[in-house]
DNA sequence: CCGGGCGGAATTGGATCCAATGATTGTTCG
DNA sequence: CGAACAATCATTGGATCCAATTCCGCCCGG
């Protein structure tokens, strides 16, 4: 147990879901002393593990100085959100011809859990899930995992999005959802890519117009 | 000069230009010993450089087995190439704003360079060049660093199909990029889009008509 | 009173050394 | 004779130690 090799990734994937979890927070300096200290290694693992998470963006390093929480700007927020409007349809695209009646059958299932999600917390996380599971396609490694990292990148924003704005948005939302389903069934890949975009161009929109959420484009530091 | 702080960063670019450049080939394994004792480093630099580079994909990392540069499969090519479809259209929309009267100009001069190209290695860096310019956005970080990762990763196998394959495409590729430059001079967004999406459409289709580049899906390693 | 330059502490990056895992070869048994 | 097993070897992963850089506060000078 001493000497588990590969403990960065494990470490790393902690660490991530802290930054997913809300623990660390956009700005936060991480320090290697004190996470290697809290973890029981030396510097080393963690030191690959913070280039693991620099490598999906959600952590920036700046050479000889530190790592911080990747800290967007409403530009960067944005352009994530316009990323994952291409990307996300096309993903879908290619995971419509392996769905079948029964896998459609349990994402109605995952967006009844969607809409009964009593915390915002629990509403996330749903409904991610819910995203996850309609587009799984077992192929398509680098595309899924670049929308993995788009989604881990601006999740803290989402969160921080769905306090205030919770029930307009939400009904809305779950409403696109069951478009996206209905789109499914048919068997409409054109209809299912145009909802899925218009479904994140909506999300975006929100975002646009809470410009309070995000640092000066690269000034003011320090949360 | 002993301690550069980053050397890892320099080491990492290095050897990425080797694998862009053909120096190392996919599948060829690299041992951090091996390129530790070329650099005059030890292995820990080595380390962090494979870890940047697996992060944009261009070598792959087994846990406590080694790294070898990432082999595509025809199914992961085109995967490659069918995020291209995507991106770059919306990085050319969000460039277009940006553009004058004279950087179309220059814009052109590039497309004059790929068409006087005389080599294949002059033609496909002149083609990026070419690219490279007509989609630089000055805020857009993280969609143009994924872009310029999904263009390293099929650079070999785009080298390997101008091989056979020069003449024809060739006029199609420079006629497309003419396309391209007429919709920018006229400030058409969507023309642009449209145009720059099948251009990369027909390239993917050229490569869907080369299985032979590629390994059998994940077997077949030891080129 | 304010700004620039100097020095010390904190923190990161790299080198060397050691442990553990995976591959390869030789050996032995069915 | 082939296949499965075991031991050796090469290679990667981690720990400890050391050097270099950055950041902070302090002092001196204008």
């Amino acid at each position: 147990m001493a000497h588990d090799p590969a403990r960065s990734a494990a470490i790393a994937a902690e660490l991530r879901a802290r930054i997913i979890g809300g623990g660390l927070q956009p700005g936060d300096r991480i320090r290697q002393e004190e996470v290697a200290a809290e973890f029981g290694v030396s510097r080393i693992p963690i030191r690959e593990a913070l280039r693991i998470l620099e490598s999906s963006g959600l952590v920036t390093l700046v050479a000889s100085t530190g790592a911080w929480v990747t800290e967007l700007s409403l530009e960067e927020c944005r352009e994530i959100y316009l990323m994952r409007e291409r990307l996300e349809p096309l993903l879908l695209s290619l995971a419509m011809p392996t769905h079948t009646q029964e896998s459609i059958a349990e994402f109605d299932q995952l967006a009844e859990v969607v809409e009964q999600a009593a915390s915002p917390g629990d509403f996330l996380e749903a409904d991610r899930e819910f995203h996850r599971a309609v587009m799984a396609v077992p192929g398509t490694l680098r595309l899924s995992e670049t929308v993995d990292h788009l989604w881990n990148l601006s999740h803290y924003y989402r969160r921080r999005l769905l306090s205030p704005e919770v029930s307009r948005r939400r009904e809305d939302i779950v409403a696109e959802h069951r478009m996206i389903l209905r789109a499914l069934e048919l068997g409409d890949v054109d209809s299912a890519e145009a909802i899925m975009a218009a479904h994140i161009r909506h999300t975006r929109r929100l975002v646009e117009a809470h410009p309070e959420m995000f640092a000066r484009d690269r000034n003011g530091e320090e949360r």
